[in-house]
DNA sequence: AAATGCTCCAACCGCGGCTGA
DNA sequence: TTCAGCCGCGGTTGGAGCATT
Protein backbone atom coordinates (compact mmCIF):
# COMPACT_ATOMS: atom_id res chain seq x y z
CA UNK A 1 0.00 0.00 0.00
CA UNK A 2 3.19 2.36 -0.21
CA UNK A 3 3.71 2.87 3.54
CA UNK A 4 6.00 2.05 5.90
CA UNK A 5 5.99 -2.05 6.54
CA UNK A 6 5.71 -2.10 10.14
CA UNK A 7 4.96 -5.90 10.21
CA UNK A 8 7.33 -7.03 7.08
CA UNK A 9 10.42 -5.55 8.65
CA UNK A 10 9.96 -7.79 11.49
CA UNK A 11 9.52 -11.07 8.87
CA UNK A 12 5.91 -10.82 9.98
CA UNK A 13 2.96 -11.65 7.63
CA UNK A 14 0.21 -8.84 5.94
CA UNK A 15 -2.70 -8.77 3.95
CA UNK A 16 -5.68 -11.57 3.90
CA UNK A 17 -6.30 -14.01 6.47
CA UNK A 18 -5.87 -17.47 5.93
CA UNK A 19 -8.62 -20.13 7.31
CA UNK A 20 -5.63 -21.63 8.79
CA UNK A 21 -4.85 -18.61 10.43
CA UNK A 22 -8.42 -17.35 11.50
CA UNK A 23 -8.74 -20.97 13.07
CA UNK A 24 -5.47 -20.49 15.33
CA UNK A 25 -7.21 -17.10 16.26
CA UNK A 26 -10.03 -18.64 17.17
CA UNK A 27 -9.23 -21.76 19.00
CA UNK A 28 -6.36 -19.66 21.10
CA UNK A 29 -8.89 -16.96 22.38
CA UNK A 30 -11.73 -19.50 23.11
CA UNK A 31 -8.77 -20.83 25.42
CA UNK A 32 -7.00 -18.18 26.75
CA UNK A 33 -8.68 -15.39 25.99
CA UNK A 34 -6.36 -12.85 23.80
CA UNK A 35 -5.03 -11.17 27.00
CA UNK A 36 -1.92 -8.98 25.32
CA UNK A 37 -1.92 -8.84 21.55
CA UNK A 38 1.67 -8.06 21.03
CA UNK A 39 2.42 -11.51 22.87
CA UNK A 40 -0.68 -13.41 21.42
CA UNK A 41 0.85 -14.17 17.77
CA UNK A 42 3.38 -15.88 19.13
CA UNK A 43 1.57 -17.92 21.65
CA UNK A 44 -1.00 -18.92 18.63
CA UNK A 45 1.49 -19.68 16.84
CA UNK A 46 0.73 -16.76 14.16
CA UNK A 47 3.48 -14.73 12.05
CA UNK A 48 1.45 -11.46 12.63
CA UNK A 49 1.44 -8.43 14.85
CA UNK A 50 -0.68 -8.39 17.28
CA UNK A 51 -2.55 -5.53 16.11
CA UNK A 52 -3.71 -7.21 13.12
CA UNK A 53 -4.69 -10.50 15.44
CA UNK A 54 -6.48 -7.54 17.55
CA UNK A 55 -8.27 -6.31 13.86
CA UNK A 56 -8.80 -9.79 12.66
CA UNK A 57 -10.49 -11.06 15.94
CA UNK A 58 -12.30 -7.41 16.22
CA UNK A 59 -13.68 -6.68 12.70
CA UNK A 60 -14.36 -10.28 11.73
CA UNK A 61 -13.81 -13.40 13.95
CA UNK A 62 -15.70 -12.57 17.50
CA UNK A 63 -18.75 -14.80 17.01
CA UNK A 64 -20.99 -11.65 18.42
CA UNK A 65 -21.30 -9.86 15.34
CA UNK A 66 -24.29 -9.74 13.32
CA UNK A 67 -23.11 -9.40 9.37
CA UNK A 68 -25.55 -8.61 6.38
CA UNK A 69 -27.45 -6.06 5.31
CA UNK A 70 -27.91 -3.39 7.34
CA UNK A 71 -32.06 -2.47 8.61
CA UNK A 72 -33.42 0.88 7.98
CA UNK A 73 -33.83 0.96 11.89
CA UNK A 74 -29.84 0.80 11.84
CA UNK A 75 -29.51 3.25 8.77
CA UNK A 76 -31.70 5.68 11.45
CA UNK A 77 -29.51 5.47 14.39
CA UNK A 78 -26.42 5.71 12.31
CA UNK A 79 -27.76 9.13 10.85
CA UNK A 80 -28.48 10.64 13.65
CA UNK A 81 -26.15 9.78 15.76
CA UNK A 82 -23.63 10.77 12.55
CA UNK A 83 -25.64 14.01 12.70
CA UNK A 84 -24.83 14.68 16.07
CA UNK A 85 -20.88 13.37 17.00
CA UNK A 86 -19.48 13.12 13.56
CA UNK A 87 -16.84 10.14 12.56
CA UNK A 88 -16.72 8.67 15.94
CA UNK A 89 -17.08 5.48 15.20
CA UNK A 90 -16.70 3.26 18.04
CA UNK A 91 -18.98 5.98 19.60
CA UNK A 92 -21.81 5.19 17.01
CA UNK A 93 -20.87 1.52 17.08
CA UNK A 94 -21.90 1.68 21.02
CA UNK A 95 -25.21 2.07 20.08
CA UNK A 96 -25.78 -0.42 17.11
CA UNK A 97 -25.71 -3.63 18.76
CA UNK A 98 -23.49 -6.43 16.94
CA UNK A 99 -22.22 -3.77 14.56
CA UNK A 100 -18.04 -3.14 14.00
CA UNK A 101 -17.21 0.27 14.06
CA UNK A 102 -15.08 -1.02 10.97
CA UNK A 103 -18.65 -2.04 9.69
CA UNK A 104 -20.35 0.76 10.05
CA UNK A 105 -17.72 3.47 9.21
CA UNK A 106 -17.90 1.12 5.70
CA UNK A 107 -21.20 1.18 5.59
CA UNK A 108 -21.12 5.22 5.85
CA UNK A 109 -18.69 5.78 3.25
CA UNK A 110 -19.87 3.56 0.32
CA UNK A 111 -23.89 3.60 1.24
CA UNK A 112 -25.06 6.58 3.44
CA UNK A 113 -22.58 9.13 2.79
CA UNK A 114 -23.50 8.76 -1.00
CA UNK A 115 -27.16 8.39 -0.54
CA UNK A 116 -27.18 12.13 1.21
CA UNK A 117 -25.37 13.81 -1.07
CA UNK A 118 -27.80 12.50 -3.98
CA UNK A 119 -30.43 13.84 -1.45
CA UNK A 120 -29.37 17.11 -1.72
CA UNK A 121 -28.46 16.92 1.97
CA UNK A 122 -24.49 17.50 2.89
CA UNK A 123 -23.41 14.11 4.67
CA UNK A 124 -20.79 15.99 6.45
CA UNK A 125 -23.35 18.65 8.04
CA UNK A 126 -26.40 16.86 7.46
CA UNK A 127 -28.29 19.86 6.27
CA UNK A 128 -30.02 20.36 2.48
CA UNK A 129 -27.26 22.15 0.49
CA UNK A 130 -29.45 25.17 -0.19
CA UNK A 131 -31.19 24.94 3.45
CA UNK A 132 -33.82 27.79 3.99
CA UNK A 133 -32.80 29.14 7.42
CA UNK A 134 -34.29 31.79 9.19
CA UNK A 135 -31.05 34.53 10.04
CA UNK A 136 -30.02 34.87 13.41
CA UNK A 137 -32.78 32.34 14.48
CA UNK A 138 -31.27 29.66 12.48
CA UNK A 139 -27.84 30.85 13.86
CA UNK A 140 -28.73 30.48 17.35
CA UNK A 141 -30.13 26.73 16.53
CA UNK A 142 -27.20 26.06 14.63
CA UNK A 143 -25.04 27.07 18.17
CA UNK A 144 -27.32 25.15 20.21
CA UNK A 145 -27.07 22.17 18.24
CA UNK A 146 -23.04 22.44 18.58
CA UNK A 147 -23.23 22.33 22.31
CA UNK A 148 -25.60 19.89 22.14
CA UNK A 149 -23.64 17.67 20.01
CA UNK A 150 -20.51 17.83 21.96
CA UNK A 151 -22.52 17.31 24.97
CA UNK A 152 -23.50 13.82 23.58
CA UNK A 153 -20.57 13.40 22.04
CA UNK A 154 -18.72 14.07 25.13
CA UNK A 155 -21.27 11.48 27.09
CA UNK A 156 -20.68 8.76 24.20
CA UNK A 157 -17.04 8.43 24.83
CA UNK A 158 -17.65 8.06 28.68
CA UNK A 159 -20.03 5.63 27.95
CA UNK A 160 -17.77 3.67 25.28
CA UNK A 161 -14.96 3.93 28.04
CA UNK A 162 -17.01 2.94 30.69
CA UNK A 163 -18.09 -0.18 28.79
CA UNK A 164 -14.71 -1.40 28.49
CA UNK A 165 -14.14 -0.60 32.15
CA UNK A 166 -16.18 -2.73 33.29
CA UNK A 167 -16.05 -5.29 31.03
CA UNK A 168 -12.36 -5.84 32.66
CA UNK A 169 -13.82 -6.01 35.92
CA UNK A 170 -16.48 -8.23 35.15
CA UNK A 171 -14.13 -10.49 33.35
CA UNK A 172 -11.22 -10.19 36.32
CA UNK A 173 -14.14 -11.42 38.66
CA UNK A 174 -15.13 -14.07 36.86
CA UNK A 175 -13.56 -17.28 35.31
CA UNK A 176 -9.83 -15.96 34.39
CA UNK A 177 -9.99 -18.31 31.61
CA UNK A 178 -13.38 -17.06 30.42
CA UNK A 179 -13.33 -15.58 26.59
CA UNK A 180 -12.34 -11.73 26.79
CA UNK A 181 -14.40 -9.91 24.19
CA UNK A 182 -12.39 -6.33 23.07
CA UNK A 183 -14.11 -4.73 20.50
CA UNK A 184 -16.54 -1.49 21.03
CA UNK A 185 -19.19 -2.99 18.99
CA UNK A 186 -20.73 -5.01 21.65
CA UNK A 187 -21.29 -2.04 24.21
CA UNK A 188 -24.39 -1.60 23.97
CA UNK A 189 -25.45 -4.84 25.15
CA UNK A 190 -22.61 -5.42 27.52
CA UNK A 191 -23.67 -1.47 28.67
CA UNK A 192 -27.12 -3.22 29.25
CA UNK A 193 -25.85 -5.35 31.85
CA UNK A 194 -23.14 -2.93 33.49
CA UNK A 195 -25.84 -0.56 33.83
CA UNK A 196 -27.82 -2.96 35.72
CA UNK A 197 -25.43 -3.78 38.09
CA UNK A 198 -25.60 -2.55 41.79
CA UNK A 199 -24.95 0.62 42.37
CA UNK A 200 -21.23 1.88 43.61
CA UNK A 201 -18.99 1.37 40.91
CA UNK A 202 -16.31 4.32 40.89
CA UNK A 203 -16.52 4.92 36.96
CA UNK A 204 -20.92 5.22 36.83
CA UNK A 205 -20.36 7.89 39.07
CA UNK A 206 -18.31 9.79 37.28
CA UNK A 207 -20.78 9.38 34.64
CA UNK A 208 -23.29 10.47 36.83
CA UNK A 209 -21.69 13.43 37.72
CA UNK A 210 -20.66 14.18 34.23
CA UNK A 211 -24.02 14.03 33.13
CA UNK A 212 -25.03 16.14 36.47
CA UNK A 213 -23.00 18.68 35.62
CA UNK A 214 -24.77 19.51 32.43
CA UNK A 215 -28.47 18.25 33.62
CA UNK A 216 -29.36 20.56 36.97
CA UNK A 217 -32.42 20.98 35.72
CA UNK A 218 -35.66 19.30 37.64
CA UNK A 219 -37.35 16.25 36.20
CA UNK A 220 -38.91 17.24 32.71
CA UNK A 221 -41.49 15.72 30.22
CA UNK A 222 -39.83 16.62 27.50
CA UNK A 223 -41.58 16.44 23.88
CA UNK A 224 -42.01 12.91 23.05
CA UNK A 225 -43.46 12.30 26.95
CA UNK A 226 -39.82 10.43 28.05
CA UNK A 227 -39.14 11.43 31.51
CA UNK A 228 -35.60 12.92 31.77
CA UNK A 229 -34.13 13.30 35.45
CA UNK A 230 -31.97 15.81 35.61
CA UNK A 231 -28.65 15.35 37.30
CA UNK A 232 -29.11 11.33 37.91
CA UNK A 233 -29.59 8.32 35.20
CA UNK A 234 -32.61 8.39 33.49
CA UNK A 235 -34.93 5.21 33.11
CA UNK A 236 -32.99 3.10 31.00
CA UNK A 237 -36.45 0.90 30.02
CA UNK A 238 -37.32 3.25 27.51
CA UNK A 239 -34.24 4.37 25.35
CA UNK A 240 -32.31 2.69 23.00
CA UNK A 241 -29.23 3.57 24.59
CA UNK A 242 -28.66 2.65 28.44
CA UNK A 243 -27.56 6.02 28.90
CA UNK A 244 -28.70 7.77 25.81
CA UNK A 245 -29.51 11.56 26.98
CA UNK A 246 -31.36 11.54 23.40
CA UNK A 247 -34.68 10.50 21.77
CA UNK A 248 -35.82 10.73 18.64
CA UNK A 249 -39.56 11.32 18.19
CA UNK A 250 -39.46 10.49 14.44
CA UNK A 251 -38.40 6.59 15.25
CA UNK A 252 -41.15 6.05 17.96
CA UNK A 253 -43.44 8.00 15.45
CA UNK A 254 -42.05 5.14 12.36
CA UNK A 255 -42.97 2.41 14.65
CA UNK A 256 -44.88 1.86 14.29
CA UNK A 257 -46.09 5.76 12.65
CA UNK A 258 -49.52 5.17 12.69
CA UNK A 259 -49.76 4.78 16.49
CA UNK A 260 -47.37 6.32 17.58
CA UNK A 261 -48.94 9.64 16.00
CA UNK A 262 -51.47 9.04 18.36
CA UNK A 263 -49.65 8.94 20.98
CA UNK A 264 -47.72 12.00 20.17
CA UNK A 265 -51.11 13.64 19.64
CA UNK A 266 -51.86 12.83 23.02
CA UNK A 267 -49.45 14.87 24.48
CA UNK A 268 -52.06 17.93 24.71
CA UNK A 269 -53.15 16.42 27.14
CA UNK A 270 -49.94 16.46 29.17
CA UNK A 271 -48.99 19.46 31.24
CA UNK A 272 -47.41 21.99 29.52
CA UNK A 273 -43.85 22.61 30.65
CA UNK A 274 -42.09 25.62 31.22
CA UNK A 275 -39.96 26.91 28.89
CA UNK A 276 -36.76 26.87 30.06
CA UNK A 277 -36.97 23.11 31.28
CA UNK A 278 -37.61 22.02 27.88
CA UNK A 279 -34.48 24.02 26.50
CA UNK A 280 -31.99 21.44 25.65
CA UNK A 281 -34.74 18.71 25.21
CA UNK A 282 -36.11 21.01 21.79
CA UNK A 283 -32.86 22.08 20.77
CA UNK A 284 -32.45 18.29 20.10
CA UNK A 285 -35.53 17.88 18.47
CA UNK A 286 -34.50 20.80 15.72
CA UNK A 287 -31.06 19.15 15.88
CA UNK A 288 -31.89 16.19 14.51
CA UNK A 289 -34.81 17.75 11.88
CA UNK A 290 -32.15 17.12 9.18
CA UNK A 291 -31.31 13.73 9.84
CA UNK A 292 -34.77 12.89 10.01
CA UNK A 293 -35.05 14.28 6.27
CA UNK A 294 -32.80 11.86 4.70
CA UNK A 295 -34.28 9.20 7.15
CA UNK A 296 -37.91 9.91 6.14
CA UNK A 297 -36.56 10.03 2.30
CA UNK A 298 -35.44 6.56 3.30
CA UNK A 299 -38.68 5.07 3.49
CA UNK A 300 -40.13 6.42 0.53
CA UNK A 301 -37.11 5.15 -1.42
CA UNK A 302 -37.93 1.76 0.00
CA UNK A 303 -41.42 1.97 0.11
CA UNK A 304 -41.25 0.03 3.18
CA UNK A 305 -41.66 0.72 6.78
CA UNK A 306 -39.30 -1.28 9.47
CA UNK A 307 -41.10 -3.20 12.17
CA UNK A 308 -38.28 -1.51 14.51
CA UNK A 309 -38.06 -4.79 15.70
CA UNK A 310 -35.68 -7.41 14.19
CA UNK A 311 -37.53 -10.08 16.18
CA UNK A 312 -40.37 -9.68 13.59
CA UNK A 313 -39.86 -10.76 10.27
CA UNK A 314 -39.92 -8.52 7.05
CA UNK A 315 -40.97 -5.32 6.27
CA UNK A 316 -44.41 -4.33 5.08
CA UNK A 317 -44.04 -3.02 1.26
CA UNK A 318 -47.05 -0.65 0.69
CA UNK A 319 -48.24 0.64 -2.18
CA UNK A 320 -47.07 4.21 -3.62
CA UNK A 321 -50.63 5.36 -2.80
CA UNK A 322 -50.56 4.53 0.88
CA UNK A 323 -46.93 5.73 1.10
CA UNK A 324 -47.84 8.83 0.75
CA UNK A 325 -51.03 9.21 3.04
CA UNK A 326 -48.76 7.55 5.73
CA UNK A 327 -46.03 10.42 4.70
CA UNK A 328 -48.46 12.86 4.77
CA UNK A 329 -49.50 11.74 8.40
CA UNK A 330 -45.77 11.39 9.42
CA UNK A 331 -44.78 14.90 8.07
CA UNK A 332 -47.62 16.03 10.35
CA UNK A 333 -46.24 13.84 13.29
CA UNK A 334 -42.32 15.11 13.04
CA UNK A 335 -44.29 19.02 12.56
CA UNK A 336 -45.93 18.41 15.26
CA UNK A 337 -43.40 17.51 17.28
CA UNK A 338 -41.07 20.17 16.41
CA UNK A 339 -43.81 23.03 16.34
CA UNK A 340 -44.78 21.66 19.95
CA UNK A 341 -41.38 22.32 21.09
CA UNK A 342 -41.37 25.62 19.49
CA UNK A 343 -44.37 26.58 21.33
CA UNK A 344 -43.18 25.57 24.25
CA UNK A 345 -39.75 27.13 23.79
CA UNK A 346 -39.64 30.77 22.86
CA UNK A 347 -41.61 31.57 19.45
CA UNK A 348 -45.13 30.93 20.40
CA UNK A 349 -45.91 28.23 17.86
CA UNK A 350 -43.93 30.37 15.16
CA UNK A 351 -41.78 27.02 13.85
CA UNK A 352 -45.20 25.38 12.85
CA UNK A 353 -45.61 26.67 9.66
CA UNK A 354 -41.70 26.77 8.79
CA UNK A 355 -41.41 23.42 9.73
CA UNK A 356 -43.99 22.53 7.33
CA UNK A 357 -43.06 24.30 4.74
CA UNK A 358 -39.65 22.18 5.41
CA UNK A 359 -41.40 18.87 5.40
CA UNK A 360 -43.60 19.68 2.94
CA UNK A 361 -40.31 20.25 0.11
CA UNK A 362 -38.62 17.31 1.48
CA UNK A 363 -41.91 15.48 0.59
CA UNK A 364 -41.91 16.76 -2.72
CA UNK A 365 -38.47 16.31 -3.32
CA UNK A 366 -39.13 12.38 -2.63
CA UNK A 367 -41.96 12.35 -4.39
CA UNK A 368 -41.10 13.71 -7.42
CA UNK A 369 -38.80 11.23 -8.21
CA UNK A 370 -40.33 8.46 -10.78
CA UNK A 371 -42.93 6.26 -9.32
CA UNK A 372 -41.33 3.24 -6.91
CA UNK A 373 -38.09 4.17 -7.88
CA UNK A 374 -35.27 5.46 -5.88
CA UNK A 375 -34.95 9.12 -5.82
CA UNK A 376 -31.29 8.77 -5.88
C1' DA B 1 -15.46 -13.21 -24.27
C1' DA B 2 -12.55 -9.51 -23.04
C1' DA B 3 -11.77 -4.99 -21.32
C1' DT B 4 -12.99 -1.47 -18.44
C1' DG B 5 -15.23 0.75 -14.66
C1' DC B 6 -17.40 0.56 -10.28
C1' DT B 7 -18.59 -1.07 -5.63
C1' DC B 8 -17.58 -2.92 -1.44
C1' DC B 9 -15.04 -4.26 2.52
C1' DA B 10 -11.11 -6.38 4.90
C1' DA B 11 -7.01 -4.83 6.39
C1' DC B 12 -3.49 -1.57 6.79
C1' DC B 13 -1.12 2.75 8.72
C1' DG B 14 -0.40 6.60 11.70
C1' DC B 15 -1.78 9.16 15.47
C1' DG B 16 -3.27 10.08 20.03
C1' DG B 17 -4.43 8.60 24.59
C1' DC B 18 -3.67 5.71 28.48
C1' DT B 19 -0.87 3.25 31.76
C1' DG B 20 2.82 1.78 34.45
C1' DA B 21 7.65 2.02 35.53
C1' DT C 1 7.33 14.41 35.65
C1' DT C 2 8.96 11.83 31.93
C1' DC C 3 9.02 8.20 28.79
C1' DA C 4 8.27 3.89 26.52
C1' DG C 5 5.01 0.42 25.37
C1' DC C 6 0.57 -0.78 24.20
C1' DC C 7 -4.08 -0.21 22.58
C1' DG C 8 -7.93 1.79 20.14
C1' DC C 9 -9.64 4.86 16.73
C1' DG C 10 -10.23 7.07 12.32
C1' DG C 11 -8.65 7.59 7.65
C1' DT C 12 -7.20 5.26 3.76
C1' DT C 13 -6.11 1.67 0.43
C1' DG C 14 -5.81 -2.73 -2.45
C1' DG C 15 -8.01 -6.01 -4.56
C1' DA C 16 -11.87 -9.25 -5.29
C1' DG C 17 -16.13 -9.46 -7.36
C1' DC C 18 -19.76 -7.56 -10.02
C1' DA C 19 -21.71 -4.60 -13.73
C1' DT C 20 -21.34 -2.43 -17.96
C1' DT C 21 -19.57 -1.65 -22.51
Amino acid sequence: MGRSPCCEKMGLKKGPWTPEEDQKLLTYIEHHGHGSWRALPPKAGLQRCGKSCRLRWTNYLRPDIKRGKFSLQEDQSIIQLHALIGNRWSAIATHLPKRTDNEIKNYWNTHLKKRLTKLGIDPMTHKPRHHHGSGSGHAKDAANISHMAQWESARLEAEARLVRESKLQVISTTNPNHLLISSSSDATHQGHVINKAPPGLPCLDVLRAWQGTWSTKPTVRNVNSTIISGGSMMSMDDLESPTSTLNFPHINALNPPMQNAVNINGLNENPVVPSEVLQDNVNVTFGCMDACAATLAWFVEEGTFSSGNDEEVGNVIMPAGVSNIMMEDFTDVLVYNSSLAGEISDNGGSHFEENRSYWDSILNLVNASPSGSPVF
